[in-house]
DNA sequence: GAAGACAATGTTGTCAACAATAAAACGTTT
DNA sequence: AAACGTTTTATTGTTGACAACATTGTCTTC
């Protein structure tokens, strides 16, 4: 029975290395098609097929089978029976069903991140956003902004130190990616959401946990509000850009 | 060119009847070991085999492959390299770290569902709340106390309308489950859920959403808070029974 | 008698070939 | 020329065998 005892203790040692090494192929394979769906490199509605994304990534076709089951957990794409796999095409209501969880998660997540942090470790986000991302704005550079907005929004997560948080805010604020990117461009939307982060910022910078969850969730509904007011012109694309222009013009000027 | 459009009409006339057919085996077997875990059917830690599985539902073993890859993605057990799936092992900390989410899910889930509809049909809830469950608590019975509990919570996700809500609900909520079985016999607690519980059907029966958020969550953290309380002997189970009768005289004589 | 190497066993991961299915193309009939 | 049934093709779903790996048990050596 020494032996049992002998080899549990190898096995302890042995189990560290490997951990990580595992589906590694699986896991970015994963993250190379949600990356792609993401920046819809593949259209809404596009086929995946198994054997093409298996000769193209020379995994075999279980594996493409595994990742597919995966991101299907995820509702990135659907699976009909002997069709194969399709990218869901997310419809309005969708959308904006997203925003109402949005609201609360993000909300949460800043509670909990400015509860287990101290006030000071903000300073750096603060100094951000009231420097470089102003610039960003400023200059129309939305994929810098977006880019701070992003380590932002990490930090949050990280601060916040719930992992089943963490997973559902990634699994959704994924499919709302690119439509962030198409709200962002909307008139006056950055500047906007400038002033709010800087709000939730001042509130996690003085420890008001309450008080940045509560701003989150105003900031959260009114991105949700811009959608709702240009949803047209958001989810039809390029094919009305001359028309959003002059509905600017209009919102602008008149 | 027209026989293609004529074929893409007979797709559309078949493509009904077999939408639900399909994965029917795989979710079957999904659903059964969703069931088994959530009921400690399966101890924590406990192996799950693939062939084992595979015989005994009599399915090919990639279904059963396909099903765990499912059930990882839902946190429900855990894939590790070369050595299988085991059910995953809640410790206390992320018990607490999933009861702040169902705080914030919970309490958007009742808001939506009071928005959704009309304050007249919970109105059976309400009966249900004031009669039978009192009835329920009163016996000890908290079997049916659950049931009942359960068809609330069900209506209240159907009525939010939110599908992508309703699958976070689902997934955590069988991961809490067993919490909860062990929640509810302590002292006070089922009595205490029942007021809560009538508070949010009242704000929801007089039409008021934000209220019935804001109850809801109160709700939910109040069941924290009891968790926090008696965290030694729910955690450790059967084996200080003991310990916790005398807890409860303490709680109640003391 | 304990420590380490080594083979034995069982389980998962991988692969290739086969069957089943659905969409498309084709040909026939009216 | 349109409607219908049949065949063809492409893709997924399934099956079984095999390789890789981890764990356990045995054996040798000190």
């Amino acid at each position: 029975m020494t032996t049992q005892l002998k080899n549990a203790i190898k096995v302890k040692q042995r189990s560290k290395k490997k951990d990580g090494a595992r589906g590694k192929r699986g896991i970015d394979l994963q993250m190379v098609l949600r990356e792609r769906i993401a920046k819809q490199e593949i259209a809404p509605g596009g086929k995946l097929r198994e054997q093409e994304l298996s000769t193209e990534f020379g995994v075999p076709r279980a594996l493409v089978r595994e990742v597919f089951c995966a991101l299907e957990q995820r509702g990135l794409i659907e699976r009909i029976p002997n069709r194969g796999a399709v990218v869901v095409r997310l419809d309005l209501s969708q959308v904006f069903e997203i925003y109402d969880l949005r609201e609360v998660l993000e909300g949460l997540c800043a509670r909990l991140a400015t509860q287990n942090s101290s006030p000071e470790s903000w300073q750096d986000m603060v100094d951000m956003f009231e420097g470089p991302m102003e610039e960003y704005v400023k200059r129309g550079d939305y994929e810098s902004f977006l880019a701070g907005y992003g380590v932002f929004r990490r930090r949050l997560i990280e601060a916040a130190a719930n992992p089943v948080l963490a997973g559902m805010l990634d699994s959704i604020y994924e499919k709302t990616q690119a439509i962030i990117r198409r709200i962002i461009i909307l008139p006056g939307r950055a500047e906007h959401g400038l002033s709010e982060h800087r709000a939730v910022l001042a509130a996690m910078r003085r420890g008001d946990p309450e008080e940045a969850e509560r701003l989150r969730r105003t900031n959260m509904r009114s991105g949700k509000d811009y959608l709702k007011r240009y949803q047209n012109f958001v989810l039809f694309g390029v094919s009305s850009q001359l028309r959003l222009l002059a509905m600017i013009r209009a919102d602008v000027f008149g």
